[in-house]
DNA sequence: GTCAATGTTTACCTTTTGGGTAAAGGTTTG
DNA sequence: CAAACCTTTACCCAAAAGGTAAACATTGAC
């Protein structure tokens, strides 16, 4: 289906609620679990991974909660997806030898490859301060949103700048 | 796993192996089996989903075969992507209203979609005539080719030349 | 030390998707 | 008709997605 999972938009999510406070604000799950609305025992998980992935650090015990263990300029995108979802490839014929008669020598390989790289690119490049700063315009009415109805045609999106998000 | 189907490969690999043939060349789908190494069985559903699709034709009986519907500048990767994936949304939260407490208003959603504009348009770019060019370049030597092990990082992904498909 | 509030870990469940097989059924040509 | 094609449908199994629940470990306040 070429989509996300749930759990990765959950994660950055609660990193994105983590980021909105000041540096170093504890705060419980069940605080950012109210804000974000996402399943309790899922949650719970989701912490877990954040915090093996060294993204947030966590204090048990009463009056415990987590906090970012890093600026938000510092976590990107493309770590919290591919720390969920494992490293993007797009096909198994970008990894695996053998998969297909042309092996390397593959023009369809080869455009796979380039996508992964524009993909990639383009998650690293968005930071978590990126992500307040346009929470920020966009609660302000600086920034446009997307409708949910979203064009089908590809060409009608060359708008690529941080500010418009317009489909 | 933000990848893209098997069959979906398998697919662009027998519309690819239709484009390099002279235009209007009737191809068993027991040639194009040899030639591509795909299981017989899912060959079948597939052809029957592209000519679904329109995108190719079909003879049925004996000395029958398939042929491309259109020429192969006019059928581009995204067309054959989104008619095996569905519609590309990357996340639930583009199309669902109500999936997410910021709705519209949220910055994540915005990266969403403006990654899945980016994706569509790199996809809808490339035509089946591109990768036969691309076949021949990379058959002549003209043409880098990526290795297996890939870089794990997205900066070093630069080159988005049509005559490069180095990582 | 105990208790309550927190995060951690593990095991389990259900549904959907992915990937594939098989067989019966139409078509066309010799 | 029969052989060589494509078409359609039904089914199967494994893996991934998405979620639940319960037992466990840690900490601070009393």
């Amino acid at each position: 289906m070429l989509k996300i999972n749930r759990k990765t938009d959950y994660a950055v999510r609660v990193l994105l609620a983590l980021a909105k406070r000041p540096a170093g604000t504890l705060s419980s799950t069940a605080e950012i679990r109210k804000e974000m609305l996402i399943p309790p025992a899922l949650l719970q998980r989701i912490v877990a991974e954040l915090s093996a992935g060294n993204f947030v650090n966590t204090q048990a015990g009463r009056d415990g909660g987590i906090t970012l263990a890093h600026l938000p300029e510092k976590i990107n995108l493309l770590q919290v997806v591919e720390h969920f979802e494992g490293t993007i490839y797009l096909s198994d014929c970008v990894t695996k030898p053998g998969e297909c008669p042309f092996d390397r020598r593959c023009p369809v390989r080869c455009r796979w490859v380039r996508l992964r790289n524009v993909l990639r690119a383009e998650l690293k490049q968005t930071t978590f301060q990126d992500l307040v700063d346009d929470a920020i315009a966009i609660r302000s009415g600086q920034m446009a949103v997307a409708p949910f109805a979203l064009t089908t045609d590809p060409s009608s999106t060359a708008q690529v700048n941080t500010l418009d998000c317009l489909a």
